[in-house]
Parts: structure tokens; sequence; C-alpha cells
RNA sequence: GCCGCGGUGAUGAAAUUGGUAAACAUAGGGGACUCAAAAUCCCCUGUCGGUAACGGCUUGUGGGUUCAAGUCCCACCCGCGGCACCA
């Protein structure tokens, strides 16, 4: 009579003496006969101690390779130690162990824990990538890529971890900071070995697609290598005369189509061009001060700084070939150096960065250099002269305004020659102004009222520093500037013999400002062209407000316009300065306008496409903060728009706003108070017109102060549509069409236009899909396209000691050359000093100093950095297919057989480093033909993560860690192994919480195994028996296959609840029981087995049970619905016929009175399945008890 | 921000790929055996109404397609993961 319990620690020490009696698990690599099948896992680094993750990664797939070789296959299920590393070194300087001692040591230790599992490891293959025989072909295969040009030594900028003392790769770096240590990196400017990853990245890119991976890995590697198509483009650059530098730019961007709206060019700090450039340019030392200060900042800083800086060059200039525009160059540390040519064309309106970079470039600008304004009226405003002469005429002072007029001109003629001409006296000059003082008191009456109206304006400009310069005719503006709101402090007070140059440097030195900080209004002809060689040409402003001279200071800037936006100062220099493109603002040119085509009236083929300029107004109460809303009606029924409307020949878009405000909604006297920064279409039919329209768009939000002045609208206009005002949460919900939702939402954006849509300033390329335009511009502009990636080559060196030592020695010269291969293993020399200088450890070996000029000759130097330890994990999997092969790195014949590894599990942490390190690698020996096929895992399961029982990480600091070990005594390692695999499926990247009473109900659930040996009968099995474990086999082996090991043990379960039910189990049942566990619970199943049996043989060398197909047609439960309602179930043949099955289900109540009742009722019968009444009927009544 | 994956009871999770939602467990409740406890065995356990038979509702939210939706389509919300100034 068995126990009730079985004895956890006496079967698994039973069971492994078996298997290593039996050798069972020892791979023959040559049968050729069986159906070979490679599983790997990923080989751990020897820490010394085996945790929950580690079961987890490896008693998982030992179940799947159980299960293959009780399915026929010939499994190899290799294992092995990734033994080169930091912590070994780390043991040595903190307790001064030797690191291979410690190593080797923690492989001991693993290799018994590992046994206690229960894992099928083949051990006769083990590799230790840290051994001189492992290391020796990692070398050998060092110079295998150096020999294919594929490892190269090259000086770059590198990720230095200071804490580590070594350099890092790039996808050792997690946000800036060590992946191993978390310390953040710097960056050093090295010279280092490098294995050209880049070189693959297509192929690495391509060859994924068809992997049959989960597509989130896959989704990582190629983001990871980031492959972007776009175009070369040179840009020939000009010194400040806009002489021709010989220099040319070339950038890279994704967008050439937008070239036309290029309006500055950037270069990384450390592009290479710019030394060339530093004579040429003019605020060196402030280029050289941001150079310096940007590659102080770490790679964080730099991208944690929001705010993206940078210098212009001050005397360079860009010539962008589709323009034929000047444009500036600046530096910024937002263009990488690393990536693409290390330049962008910047076009601020269609790219995020270049907006944001263009749109703080102007703020600063706006700031710091529009503070100073000077107004200088000379005393007289061409207003009040006009005013003046008509007063004169009214008079009888002289007979007509001509007459008045050539008194003017007269006194004028001598203005500029007195203007050039500082060396009349003051007495000289008195003579000049004998007629203006005729008119001094009519002036004095008159002129008051402009000037003080200007001064209004002028005095709101915020932080303005503001002066009005008067002159000789100061008694005339006196009075005006005691009536003004001007005080002292903004008068400056000159003599007319006083030269501008004299007026400006005393404006600088009272102020305290510099020259080019100054903003000059003037109202003549002549101070404009004196200024001129003062002052930057783009800070004058000249606005026409004196008599003279108007034609070209208009020019400059109309009068009108001065006078529309000289409360804001900052408008008058935005739009002034995007006439200039070398202006110091950076313009903003939309070049592509996004374009929507109607739904409802979409273009129709053979029609003429006509272009039209409309306004899309949003009108805003601003006492409720309502907006205006049109419903349409007639032909337009159901549709809801803003107020809108063509805009008519001779029209500004703003004037066309405001008519069709008055027009749609009766209102005036209505501010524009925002304009969209982006044009947008739309394209419809207008039919009544026969025509498509192409309708460009200019968004406003306007507002209106009160709505007691609205005005009936014409009878017409009522027709057609109603207004309604809508809070602004329900403006973009209510506009139908879906260009009037585009511009709501550009007229809320603060971004760069990034969508496609059609060219405008685009030159012969206007009007054509950026798109489809593409190709064309890019020809015409010679530029080359290009595909670009963001991975960048593979550094492998590393300044540490604990490592394959890189195969390579210097000649005297300090040229490399590759260790002849009769000198491998180049081994690693044991008298070093460990401690991290920053320098390798090996420079401090005497032995490899001696043993190169041994070799090589006196002058020779070895390498001292050692490969970065995922060289050795990268070939780790093709080794093992001959892992002692003492004249290759592997068998050829027997890669051909076994290689690509079948299905290789492991952590989700290294898809982007060893995963892709791996496939780089094996695809650059499969170039050399070296391996068999270009990828080297055909399926790939990242397994989930274990937490701890409070849904944390495990970690020591936490105390949450659950030690395997002492689960392992209470419960045996079966126990812990079915819990592991019943937590969830495997092969999905979740995490799972540990649950403390998972292991022991797992443990109650084999011992409900052992205690049902006590109802083993040789009575011969029955149906009922072989089609229950034929259904199980089945299941689970499909589950398994899956790595959904949860559905697998449910199966399981439920086949032993059955069993339970029966007081008699046949041997053969109990038996084939005994079969589906072994996988799962390889030492139990084995001791029953033998308990049961008494064979010899162990339950790992048997064969899986074969459904019996004669058994798999059962019977099968339909369901008999009501309008989708369950209302019974039928068990009937699968195959029987709806007739049948309707017949049975007329026996419920229900469906008989709704079969009864409704002669329309559909039937909708799914064999096997299901039978679907369908009827218009309600069927109140209860059902009845289900059927048979 | 972009890309990918996901969202189902108190919890881990199932669901023949469109066909009985919640299998199998854990936790919880009740019971049997026992003087008692452990062990073992049995029953209940999505939610609302009802003593019950039974009925209504339910797979992040809102729509849609369908005889039928956790599963398909559209929009949105939330969580996790990857990339992130990559032009």
């Amino acid at each position: 009579m068995a126990k009730e319990q079985y004895d956890h620690k006496k079967v698994e020490e039973d069971s492994r003496a078996l298997w290593s009696q039996l050798d069972l698990y020892n791979t023959d690599l040559s049968n050729t006969e069986k159906d070979p099948y490679y599983l790997l896992v990923e080989f751990p680094y020897p820490s010394g101690d085996l945790h929950t993750g580690h079961w987890y990664a490896y008693a998982m797939p030992d179940i799947y390779a159980r299960y293959l070789r009780m399915k026929g296959k010939n499994v190899l299920f290799p294992f092995g130690f990734d033994a080169f590393g930091l912590p070994a070194e780390n043991a040595a300087i903190k307790r001064g162990l030797d690191p291979k001692e410690w190593t080797y040591a923690n492989m001991d230790t693993m290799r018994t824990q590992v046994k206690n599992m229960g894992v099928s490891f083949d051990w006769d293959k083990e590799v230790i990538t840290c051994d001189p025989e492992y290391y020796k072909w990692t070398q050998w295969l060092f110079s295998k890529l150096y020999e294919h040009k594929l490892a190269e030594r090259r000086e770059a900028a590198v990720k230095w971890c200071p804490k580590d003392q070594t350099v890092l790769a790039n996808e050792q770096v997690l946000n800036g900071h060590c992946e191993r240590c978390g310390t953040e990196v710097e960056e050093k400017f090295l010279t280092q070995w490098f294995l050209k990853i880049t070189q693959y990245a297509k192929r690495l890119l391509t060859d994924l697609d068809p992997l049959p991976w989960r597509e989130e890995i896959k989704e990582a590697q190629r983001a990871w290598i980031g492959e972007s198509e776009g175009a070369k483009i040179s840009f020939p650059l000009k010194n400040i005369a806009l002489e021709d530098l010989e220099v040319f730019v070339e950038v890279f961007t994704t967008r050439p189509e937008t070239i036309f709206g290029v309006t500055y060019i950037v270069l990384a700090p450390e592009h290479p061009l710019l030394p060339t450039l530093m004579p040429a340019v003019l605020n060196t030392e402030e280029v050289e001060a941001y150079k310096l200060a940007t590659t102080k900042k770490t790679e964080r800083e730099r991208s944690e700084n929001k705010e993206k800086t940078g210098v212009k060059l001050e005397g360079v200039f860009a010539y962008n070939p589709a323009t034929l525009d000047v444009v500036p160059v600046y530096v910024a540390d937002y263009v990488l150096a690393s990536y693409g040519t290390g330049a962008v064309m910047a076009v601020p309106a269609h790219d995020e960065r270049d907006f944001e970079f263009a749109t703080r470039q102007n703020q600063l600008s706006a700031q710091t250099q529009q503070h100073h304004l000077i107004f200088d009226f000379d005393g007289v405003l061409g207003d009040t002269f006009e005013k003046v002469l008509l007063a004169q005429v009214a008079m009888g002072n002289v007979p007509d305004i001509e007459t008045a007029r050539n008194h003017v001109l007269n006194y004028a003629s001598k203005k500029p020659h007195h203007a050039r001409d500082h060396s009349l006296t003051p007495e000289e000059l008195q003579y000049n102004y004998d007629w203006t003082d005729k008119f001094g008191e009519i002036l004095h009456a008159n002129g008051i009222e402009l000037f003080t109206e200007f001064v209004d304006e002028i005095i709101k400009i915020p932080n303005a520093k503001i002066a009005v310069v008067t002159s000789g005719s100061v008694k005339y503006v006196g009075p005006a500037i005691e009536n003004s709101k001007l005080n002292p402090s903004h008068v400056l007070t000159f003599e007319d013999h006083h030269s501008k140059e004299e007026k400006v440097e005393r404006i600088a030195r009272d102020w305290g400002v510099n020259l080019n900080e100054i903003s000059y209004f003037t109202d003549t002809k002549a101070d404009y062209y004196e200024l001129e060689t003062i002052l930057d040409q783009k800070k004058i402003f000249g606005c026409a407000w004196g008599f003279l001279g108007a034609d070209v200071l208009e020019e400059v800037m109309p009068r009108s316009q001065i006078l529309e936006n000289y409360s804001d100062i900052h408008t008058v220099v935005k739009s002034l300065e995007s006439n200039k493109s070398a202006g110091t603002m950076l313009s903003i040119k939309q070049v592509v306008v996004p374009c929507s085509v109607d739904q409802i009236n979409p273009p129709q083929d053979g029609l003429e496409d006509v272009k039209r300029d409309t306004v899309v107004v949003h009108l805003r109460d601003k006492s409720t903060g309502k907006f205006a809303l049109l419903n349409w009606h007639g032909t337009l029924e159901g549709i809801t728009t803003a107020i809108m409307g063509g805009i008519e020949e001779g029209q500004t878009p703003e004037e066309a706003a405001l008519a069709e405000i008055h027009e749609e909604a009766g209102l005036e006297g209505v501010q524009i108070i925002h304009t969209a920064p982006w044009v947008t279409a739309a394209k419809y039919c207008a039919s009544h017109k026969g025509q498509n329209r192409t309708a460009h768009a200019y968004g406003f939000i306007a507002e209106v102060e009160n709505l007691s002045n609205q005005k009936e609208t014409t009878e017409y206009e009522q027709k057609t549509h109603t207004l309604t005002w809508v809070d602004e949460s329900e403006v973009l919900s209510s506009l139908t069409p879906a260009h009037q939702k585009q511009i709501w939402e550009i007229l809320h954006s603060e971004n760069a236009l990034t969508t496609d849509g059609y060219l405008i300033n685009s030159g012969e390329f206007d009007g054509r899909d950026s798109q489809e335009a593409m190709s064309d511009i890019l020809d015409s502009t010679g530029a080359e396209r290009v595909t670009q990636y963001r991975i960048r080559d593979w550094l492998i060196s590393r300044q540490r000691y604990w490592g394959c030592p890189i195969p390579v020695v210097y000649d005297p010269e300090g040229n490399p050359h590759l260790v002849p291969a009769e000198h491998l293993p180049w081994t690693l020399p044991t008298d070093v000093d460990f401690s991290p200088t920053g320098k390798s450890p090996l420079a401090t070996s005497k032995e490899l100093h001696e043993r190169v000029e041994r070799i090589f000759g006196k002058g020779w130097t070895p390498e001292y950095d050692t490969l970065d330890v995922f060289v050795d994990s990268s070939w780790y999997y093709a080794r093992y297919l001959d892992s002692k092969n003492q004249t290759d790195f592997s068998n050829q014949a027997v890669m051909k057989q076994w290689l690509p590894v079948d299905r290789y599990t492991g952590g989700a942490e290294h898809t982007t480093v060893h995963l892709l390190y791996s496939r780089f690698f094996y695809k650059a020996l499969y170039d050399m033909a070296l391996v068999p096929t270009p990828e080297p895992f055909i399926e790939r399961f990242n397994r989930g993560i274990i937490l701890g029982p409070d849904g944390q990480k495990m970690s020591k600091s936490k105390g949450n860690v659950v030690n395997p070990d002492a689960l392992v005594q209470e419960f045996g390692a079966d126990a812990v192994r079915m819990y592991l695999a019943f937590i969830g499926p495997y092969n999905e990247p979740g995490s799972y919480p540990w649950n403390l009473g998972g292991v022991e109900s797992m443990r109650k659930f084999l011992d409900r195994i052992y205690r049902l040996s006590n109802k083993v009968t040789d009575s011969s099995t029955t149906d009922e028996f072989t089609l229950a474990l034929g259904k199980a086999a089945a299941k689970i082996g499909g589950d398994i296959e899956k790595f959904k090991f949860n559905t697998a043990i449910a199966a399981l379960m439920i086949l032993v609840r059955d069993l339970e039910s029966f007081t008699e189990i046949p041997r053969t049942t109990y038996r084939e029981l005994l079969l589906l566990l072994a996988p799962f619970a390889p030492h139990l199943s084995e001791s029953l087995w033998h308990v049961s049996g008494g064979t010899e043989q162990s339950i790992h060398s048997t064969v899986w049970p074969h459904q019996d197909m004669s058994f798999t047609e059962e019977l099968a439960t339909i369901i008999i619905q009501i309008n989708s309602k369950k209302k019974g179930e039928i068990t009937i043949e699968r195959e029987a016929t709806e007739e049948t099955v309707l017949g049975l289900a007329r026996e419920i109540e229900a469906v008989n009175n709704v079969l009864g009742s409704d002669s329309s009722a559909r039937v909708i019968y799914v064999p096997g399945r299901i039978l679907n009444i369908v009827t218009s009927v309600s069927s109140t009544s209860n059902c009845t008890t289900p059927l048979i």
C-alpha cells in the first residue's frame, strides 16, 4: 500500500542516478535517422547563485526538450557559461580573488544546482567562453572579420562609463546611463576597435521580415536599426561678401520636397567642416565657446535641455540650390554629428525641431535686439506740413498750394546738402531755417495733435527703451513733447550741425547699449541715406512720416503698415524680415499645403480645376465665450461650418474675413485676434459651376465685443444658413467637413506642419503633390538618394581585464597587425594590476610585453584592450556543435545538419543587444562561407518575468526574493517546475507575481497522481480511457509545442480528476498518464514509471502517447439558441443533420413555441456547434430543462 | 511624441480563431470525516433581482458589422514595452 505522499528527495536522487547511469541526454549529433531539433537557451553568466529566473529560463524549455525526445526527435539541448565579464574582475578588486578561480568555482556550484532542477542538458557539449580552448576561436573569428574589413580601428566619439572605467557600445547605454552599473556615461574621443555592423543594417532589417518572431521583438530590432529613406543635398557655402568658399555642406533629409522652405542650415558642433570654416566666421569666439560648452555636456544633458540652443556663424552663408537664395548657417547641438551627415537643412515650417529652434531664435533676437528704439522726427511731421501748407493758403500768406509747396521744396533742396556737409556753422545754417520760422506758430497750433497720438501708441511697446531725438527745430517739437506722455529720459536733444553718426554714438553711450541693438525710426530720405553708413540697414525703419523721399521710404516699409503695426514691434520686425531671408529673424515659410478631399462633393473627373482663395473665420463672442457656427440649408443641408467665403479681387484675407462676418453674421466692429499659421486646402466639386475647386483657406479667429448691434442679414443669407453659438469645447465636433475641422485644429496648433500636401512657394513645382514632385525636385538640385540607419558600428574594445584579448599587436610605427593563427590562443596574461585606472589592466603585464617582443621583435607592442563579452556570446551556439574541436571553430558537416537553431529562448533585455549582434556576426560568417545559413535562429521566444509575491521585481533590497532552493527542499523540484509552468503562458512578454501557495498546491496535485497508483489494476483498458487519454495527449502535446504549459497542465489536471472518479484504473492507462506527466515532473514520473511497470528503460526514452484516430469521432454538444440566447443543449453525433437537431430541439418548450407561432423564423445551424433560431416573436415562456 | 503589445472575476489566467465568456488554479465561504487539528474529500463563489425555479446585465469606454462579437471594423480612454532632437 502506497503512502499518502511521495518522498521527493529519494525520488529525485534515484532518478538522477538512473539518468546519469544511462547517459540519457548525450545527443549523438551524427545520428541522421532521427529528425534533428536544436533547442537553445541563453547561457548564463556564472554569478554563482541560481535564482528563480534561472529556473524559469531552463526548466520550461526542458519540458519541451523532453517532449520532443518522446516524439522521436534527436534533440540538442546544450548548456554552457558566458564566463568573461566584469563581476569576476570586481571580485578580484574587492576581495583579492583570482578572477579565473572565482569564475570556475561559481560554475561548479551552478552545475550542481542546474542538475538538481532535473533539466536534461547535454553537458557533454558544454562551452565556457573564458576557456582558452573557446576564446582561441573567438580570436580566430575576429581575425577573419579583420581580414574581411569588418573589424576596424578608428578614432571616434565613444561612450565612457566612469565607474566601470571602460568604453561601452551604444547598445550598452540606456538613457545615457551605463546598462550595467547605472552610472551616467561620458563622451570621449578615443581610438578603438569597431565591428562594422552598419554594413549589415539593410540585411538585418530585410531578413527580419520572414522570421516567425513575435512582432514586438522584430519591431524593437527595426527601431534600433532605424532605417530612413531620404536624400543627401549639397549646399555651397559663401562668405560675407557672398563669394564662394569652395566648401560644400552636405545635409541629409527625409523631406527633400521641402527644400524651397529652407531658411537656414545647421551643423552639429562636432561637424568636421567647422574648423575649415572658422577663417570665414566673424564671431569665432562665440562659436568656439558654444562648441566647448556642448562637448562638456553629456548626451543626457543635451537631450534633457529642451530649449534648443545654437549660434549663428556670422559671415557664413549657404546657397540654396533650389531657391538660389542665400541662407544663414548655424551651429546647434540639436543636430547630431553621428547621424546622417551631421548637418541638416532647416525647414521650420515643416519640421518640428527646426520650428522650435527658429521660434526660439526669433524670440531671442526679438528680446535682445529690439529693445532700443529711436524715433527721430526732425521736428516736422509730414502730415503736419500738409496741414500747415493748407493753413498758409487759407490765411492768404501764399496764393495757392503750389506756391506753398515750392517754398517747401526750396527748403528741402538744401536739406540733403546740409545733412551731408557738417562743416556748415550754426550761423550758416540759420539762413536755411528762416523759411521754417515763418511756419512756426502754425506748426505749434496744428502739429501737436498728430504727434501726441503717435507717441501714445509708441509708449505702449513693452520693454522698449524709447528716445525721441529732437534737433534744431526743437522749439516746435518741444511743446508737443511736453504735451505727450514722454518724460525727459525719453528725449535727447541735438543741434542741427550734429551728424547722424554723432547722434547715434551719443545715444549708444548715454544708454550704454551696442549700436547693433538700436532700431531707428526716421522720417526723411536724407536721414535714411546717412544712417545706412552707420547702422545695419535692417535696423532702420523709415516710416515715410516726413514729406520727402516717401517713395524710397515706402519701399522699406509703407507708412500704412507702420501705423497698423507699431503697437507691436515684434510684428513689424517679423513681417519686414520675412522679405529678406538673410535677416536676423529666421523666416518660417510654408511650402506644403495639406489638402483634404471633400467627402460630400468630391471632385469629379473631367472638370476644370480652379484655384480659389477663401477665408474661414471662427467668431467668438467675448461676453459668453461662445463661437459662431453656420448651419447650412438647401443643397448643403446638414453641413455645419464656420463663417466662410471667398477672397475677392484686391481684398486682403483679413478684409475678406471682416466682410464675411458682416455679410453672414451682420456684425461690425469685429477684431481679428489670431491668424492661422498655415494655409490649408480642400478639393471639391462646385457642380453649379461645372468645375472642380481647390480652395485655399486662410483661418482666423475673430472676436466681437457685444452682439447688441447685430444687424439683420440679407434674405438670401437667411435662407442659406442659420447662425448658432456653441461652446468652445463643442466646436470641433459640430463642424462637419473634414477641412473645417482641420482649420480649427491648425488655428490652435503651435507646431510645425508635418503632413503631406501640395507645394506652394516652390517655383516651377507649385501645385504639385509633395510626394509626387519629390523625385523631380531631387533631380533639379542634383541630390543623391540615400538610405540612412540609426544603428552605429559596434564598439568592441574594453579597457578591462577579464575578457578575450584582442589578437592584435602593433609594429614600432604603431600599425596594427593580427597575431598569426599559430600563436592563438593569444592568452590572457596573469601578472596584471586589476585596479581600474582608465587604462587597460593588460598594459601592466610584463609577460605580455615580453611575449610580444619575443615573437614579433623589439619595439612591437601589444593591444591592451579586451573584447566586449557580447562578441564571445555571438557564436557560442555554433561551438556547441563541436565544442572540443581543436582544429576549427566548429564542424561544417554538423553545422549543416543542425543550424540554424530551431528555437531560442531568453530574456527580452537581449533583443537589441545579444540577439542583434549574434545575427550580424552569423551573417558575416555566412558571407565568409563559415556557417551554412544567413540567419542563426528560426524561432525566438522571449520569456516573461517572475516577480516577487508583492508584484514587484525581485531584489534583495526589497526583501521579496523567493529562494527556489528552500522550496525544492520542502516540496521537491518537480513541484517548483510545475508551478512555474502553470503560472501563465511562457512566450508572452508579461510578468507574473509569485504566489506563495502555488508550489504547495502543485505538490498536492503530484501527490494525487502518486495516490492514483493505488487504483491501478491489470484489467484491460476501455474506450472511455483510450478516448480521454488520447484527447489529453493531443491537447497537452499541442500546448507544449506552443509553450503554453499552463493550459497543458490544466488539461492534465482534468484528466487526473476524471481518472480519480474511477475505482479501478487499467495499468496501461495509468502509465500513459505518467508519460504525459513526464516532461513536467521528470523525477516523479520516472519513479512511478518503474514502480508501476518495472521496466529498466527510463520513461524519458519512451514514446509520447499518440491519439488513436478511431477514437476521435465523438459526440458533440450543440447549443440551442433563440435569438442568440442559450435555451438548451443537445448532445448528438458531430455530423447530425439540421433536421435531426431541430427535431430534438423542438422538445424544448421555448423552441417549440417559437417554431409554432412564427413561420418566418430563421434557423442557423453550424454542425457540431450551434443551432440558432432567429425570430421576431419574443419567447417569454420559461424554458424547460435541457434534453439529453 | 512615434512605434509595438495588451486591457476578461478578488488574483494568475482559459476560450476549437466569430459560435455556451470565466476552463484550470489561487484566495474566500460552507460542509463531511475527526474529541480536535492537520491531511483528504464534497459543495458554493462574475454581477444585479428573486426564498426559489428563473430572468436581466457583463470581457476598458462609445458606436458599427453579423443570426451570433472577448474575438472583426471605427473613434476614444488606460496600462506595459521599445525608440526618442536620428532630420
